[in-house]
DNA sequence: CTCGTAAAGATACGGTTCGTTTCTTAGGTC
DNA sequence: GACCTAAGAAACGAACCGTATCTTTACGAG
């Protein structure tokens, strides 16, 4: 009937577009072939050849739309710096999709996934804690021992954990900060300041 | 054509062993009401009467079966005792059902569930904390300034991390404790050995 | 023991999603 | 202009869903 067939680039933006606007709708266990073909005005078999299961068509379509980038401030204060750190995350993990459909997403995704999972889930955030680090010493905040790599990540698995695992959309950045990662790093960089 | 019906307790309990062997050999994704009621010997009426979802079904089974107990080991140590506190916390989430069942079932879990689903994942287990952390007091290996909530859930916190979203049915459970655990109990407690 | 009733259990249904197969046809390539 | 890859349409059998209907069993009140 329609004349012209989009290829390529053009046929799979169009394919992505209407995943994410699927899963804005209806969420990750509503998003069906079906219905992306549907909304796409394509096929199920122009799908399945790309795409062999949900969780690839899905975790494809969010890895195209990019993921935001992580804020790193620089306020002068590392408790400040990292709070707003923290703080970013937490949204941003709150805005890849619900919590249900990242977890479902999570739980079908093939290991191999691994790498596009972690981009997803801002994994790497813990390099971007070099340079606030650095500010801090230069601060004379912290001590001059490196940090081992567990110490590095810790607060952000704790966001990780309080947003995905306990379902808290708006976790509790401030505890975190103050109970345990500024005590922890302030003891294990020798810190010049007892107290 | 059989003779004798099932009721209450009985029927129950059938049906819960149905689940939990339908969870075993094929996940949470292909026990399916169909499933559960062919390998109880019943019918579907009789699961949607009782439990109106997938979730419910099968968080109703696991309940049942009974969520193992943590392992509070008295070493003389804290570092022993924290270490094999965590191993077993690891090995019981590892043993409720595989990863992608549990991220599922978490998923599609209301949040009214939450209680039953704490005691599933063992996010009571900070309770536990309490006699280790005041033998290790008696021992002189901390001070006496008690910890907030954050740090003394923190342990476990990162185990859950780490198993449910990281993937790691092994999780590292010394460098949790080396390079976080203990050099921060150290320094909030008002370490009496400053090194 | 009798009878009323609640629940078990069997069966079948319409609907959705799945994953695949077949076939036609458009568009890019040489 | 001919070729060939891939888009797109349509239809399929199968599985699962959630519900409705109906019969039959077990329990409990009297």
């Amino acid at each position: 009937m329609a004349g012209r067939r989009r290829h390529g680039e053009e046929l799979e933006r169009a394919i992505h577009a209407a995943v994410l606007a699927e899963l804005e709708e209806r969420g990750y266990a509503g998003t069906t072939y079906d219905g992306v073909a549907a909304r796409a005005r394509t096929s199920k078999p122009v799908l399945y050849r790309r795409w062999p299961t949900r969780a690839e068509l899905v975790l494809s379509a969010l890895i195209a739309r990019g993921s935001a980038t992580l804020r790193v401030p620089d306020t002068g204060s590392l408790r400040d710096d990292l709070t707003g750190m923290l703080r970013s995350l937490g949204r941003i993990l709150d805005g890849v999709a619900d919590r249900p459909s990242m977890l479902r997403l999570l739980a079908e995704s093939e290991a191999s996934r691994a790498e596009s999972l972690r981009t997803l889930l801002l994994a790497r955030g813990a390099e971007l804690l070099g340079p606030v680090l650095d500010r801090a010493r230069e601060r004379g905040e912290l001590g001059t021992h490196p940090l081992p790599e567990r110490a590095l990540s810790l607060p952000f698995d704790l966001v990780r954990h309080e947003v995905l695992l306990v379902g808290r959309a708006d976790p509790d950045v401030d505890s975190m900060v103050t109970d345990v990662v500024l005590p922890l790093y302030t003891a294990l960089s020798g810190a010049p300041d007892g107290s």
